[in-house]
DNA sequence: CGTGCGGCTGCTCATATGAGCAAAGATCGC
DNA sequence: GCGATCTTTGCTCATATGAGCAGCCGCACG
């Protein structure tokens, strides 16, 4: 485009949008055709001189959705904007508040949905409406919260989905990490666990989000890890959990004997998934994102812009896993 | 605006202006008659939620002239964009290139134009654009910088934009101020002098740029006043200085003795004038663009957005007593 | 100096959009 | 329970806009 054009493009784009004059107008102020008009509006819009914005708490971003879905292979993606928002936990409410739009909107509603426990998952559940659907149950997919005072937020959050569904919310009774391999195995084997476990895999969809591999994660707080033993585990490579399992940047899990320890879904039945609902926001997450995309974990994902758009970046990187669930 | 429909309105403008659908396609979507989703759209933006925004180093800023223009009575007012720009040269860049747009626009053109000098001045006269005009003589309007280095910035100014134009320039071959009031009134009949005074206060028009009152000031710089000088002004209220003479917040002369040795047009002729350009840009001139634009200095004011906005805000308040009561 | 090509211009025509209006609903007081 | 009034809805019609096309200009090349 010649300078005096993208001049022109400018002078008629203030009119245009700023103070609603008609092309033809236009075209009579800066002496042109209304054709020339139009196309100089045109360049303009193409050239992103003009940047059209939705402001909301509940705006989202669809052009960077589609390309997340298109560069990571998702079937679908809900990004929330990230205009205006200054602190973490804004972010973290408005993309709680889009998942549960979102798990409110799919037809046909899943019958049996297994859900991990987490703030971000409390949240989501707060979120949720009276109603939402007509008779969910669900199903913890991983040991629960109980060695201190925040003891029942894990479960709590399972009843209050269920019940804003109408439908049962299915406990798991056990603890998220045991310190002993065989108590873990005699655990799971018990009938009760067995059964909920078995409930869990079948489920119609999973929603689930994934903790940044700090010392502010709730296993932490819940006393299950220490703040050195995630230490431990970032040398080792781990970047975040997922319903409580360590993975490092391209999924995998960091550390097997740890993994054996912990009760719940596996990451494989996970990824067999017809449709898991990963929900993940803030910049502290952007590398267990990643790992959760990359490797297939979830077929939808919930995020804000900001991480959508680290994801879209820095996708090309480690096909691996995902390859095996075919995407040609 | 009930929040069903906000949010469906929300939804709208996502489709129509992200993904560029047509209201009759919005309406299958969102199971809506192609009417209701032109009054969603149309409230969307009424509410503020749809934000269009012209990003461009020449972007104006329309609406915001026009309220400058009836808020402060103004015969024109030129905004520019403040849209991503840090700091605050570039900010004074932008103003300054629209002000040479602004001046390049006059019909008809001045035959003679009176300027003040500064570093504003000086950058409209390096944005003008050769040939901006056929043949206009310019004539500075106050005494010029001369004592040190920075010397001839001033005659240089007032040169490019005569040449710029084909014209002449006149330069005001005296000090700005001067120590004693009897050298003053000498130099002020010397007949050179008393010439060049007598041609600018004919001049079509004025062009000018005003200071802030603080160390920074280029008459500091060119050593006609010390930095205590300056803290006395302000103690006294000054909020800056305008063609060489400082004023309160109400435009009014702050140390009438120091006025009395200052060489140049005199407030008065300023205000009487049919057209009197300011061009005045950056946080720190918030305060004496607001004196300049309340008493009436300058019939036209180029300036940024955020300046702008500030004189519009605080336009019906009543001068102020706050100068007077002094700032502690 | 002619000729062919690419880009720009101004047009026609189809489509998208906004203004205005009558009917249908909702809301309120009585 | 019943109008009266105000709002919302779906419409018609006029207008604004975008797609696509023929002619024109300038340019490079033969």
């Amino acid at each position: 485009m010649i300078e005096s054009d993208e001049l022109l493009s400018i002078r008629a784009a203030e009119l245009y949008y700023e103070e609603d004059k008609t092309q033809d107008e236009i075209g009579s102020i800066l002496t042109l055709t209304r054709w020339k008009v139009g196309r100089l509006l045109a360049q303009a819009k193409a050239s992103g001189f003009v940047r059209i914005e939705i402001v909301h708490p509940r705006a989202r971003r669809l052009p960077v959705e589609r390309r997340l879905r298109e560069t990571c292979g998702l079937t679908d993606a809900i990004v929330v904007s990230t205009a205006g928002v200054d602190d973490q936990d804004e972010l973290q409410a408005r993309t709680a508040q889009a998942a549960a739009d979102y798990l409110a909107s799919l037809r046909p509603a899943p019958r049996t949905l297994g859900i991990s426990w987490g703030r971000t998952l409390d949240d989501v559940a707060r979120h949720l409406q009276d109603g939402w659907a007509g008779g969910v149950d669900v199903v913890q997919i991983n040991g629960g919260v109980s060695l201190n005072r925040r003891a029942g937020t894990a479960a709590s959050t399972a009843v209050t989905i269920a019940q804003k569904a109408g439908g049962h919310a299915t406990l798991l009774p056990s603890p998220a990490i045991l310190e002993r391999l065989e108590t873990k195995r005699a655990i799971e084997s018990d009938r009760a666990v067995a059964a909920v476990l078995d409930l869990a895999s079948g489920a119609d969809a999973y929603l689930f989000s994934a903790g940044a591999a700090d010392a502010g994660s709730v296993l932490v707080d819940s006393g299950y890890l220490t703040a050195d033993d995630i230490a431990a585990l970032v040398r080792a490579g781990a970047v975040g959990d997922v319903v409580g399992r360590y993975v490092d940047g391209s999924g995998a899990i960091v550390d097997p004997r740890l993994d054996e320890r912990t009760v719940g879904l596996s990451l494989e039945s996970l990824r067999a998934a017809q449709l898991s609902i990963a929900v993940i926001a803030g910049s502290a997450k952007h590398a267990v994102a990643s790992a959760v995309v990359r490797s297939g974990l979830c077929t939808v994902l919930v995020t804000d812009e900001d991480t959508a758009l680290h994801l879209i970046e820095n996708h090309p990187a480690v096909p691996d896993s995902k390859g095996q669930r075919g995407t040609e």
